[in-house]
DNA sequence: AGGAAGATCTACT
DNA sequence: GTAGATCTTCCTA
């Protein structure tokens, strides 16, 4: 009896795979490829920088400062969406804890595979590596909304989802920006990838 | 009303 | 490379 292959590159991740400890799931996010669904196209990229955030344990995450309405999404169900504001820019998020606690993994950066076209007209830009080489950049390049919060992203339909890939080894270092971070290393990156926001 | 934030862009030394 | 401006969204820590 002929069993067809599995293939990584045409599955989306399961459950389990975001019901884990923020900082595992960050780490093994790296190597994914994000799809945006925008216009009838699909725009799609491999992330290559992430970062963990806790709960109330972790003074730079949202949830920080305990359930609020702007922040209750971080408590909802793993593999979820949450965009916030900083400054001027979305930040993309995905939910990712242990059941029972709060948690999520930022998304920094991708490198674009499919529909550069679209995400130059979004965000045009000389260099191609400054298309989507930070949080904010590539909010701006997937046309990331606020209303795009809770979209299921193990979900074909989604208009927004991750398809899995082989693993990939990863770099770490502190977190980008946070002015009180925790003492130990939450930002994840493939080393040498040049759409990384900074070495 | 005032301030802080997980950032980005510009204009320079 | 790096300082300084930017001018949104949410909070009152």
């Amino acid at each position: 009896m002929r069993r067809k292959a599995y293939r990584r590159d045409l599955n989306a991740l399961p459950l389990s795979f975001y019901a884990r400890r923020p900082d595992v799931v960050a780490k093994e996010l790296l190597g994914k490829r994000l799809v945006r669904r925008l216009e009838g196209a699909k725009l799609e990229g491999v992330i290559v920088e992430t970062e963990a955030y806790f709960g109330k344990d972790d003074p730079a995450s949202r949830a920080f400062h305990g359930r609020k309405r702007y922040n209750s999404p971080m408590w909802s169900e793993p593999g979820r969406l949450f965009v916030y504001n900083v400054h001027r820019y979305w930040m993309l998020n995905v939910i990712a804890h242990c059941p029972q606690e709060v948690g999520g993994v930022l998304l920094r950066a991708i490198e674009p595979i499919q529909g550069v076209e679209l995400m130059l007209r979004n965000r045009p830009v000389r260099r191609i590596t400054e298309l989507t080489n930070g949080p904010g950049k590539l909010s701006v390049a997937l046309g990331v909304e606020p209303s795009m919060t809770g979209i299921n992203v193990m979900n074909y339909e989604s208009a927004v989802f991750i398809l899995d890939s082989e693993p990939f080894p990863y770099s770490s270092s502190r977190r980008v920006g946070v002015t009180v971070d925790l003492p130990r290393d939450l930002r994840f990156y493939i080393e040498g990838n040049p759409y990384v926001s900074k070495p």
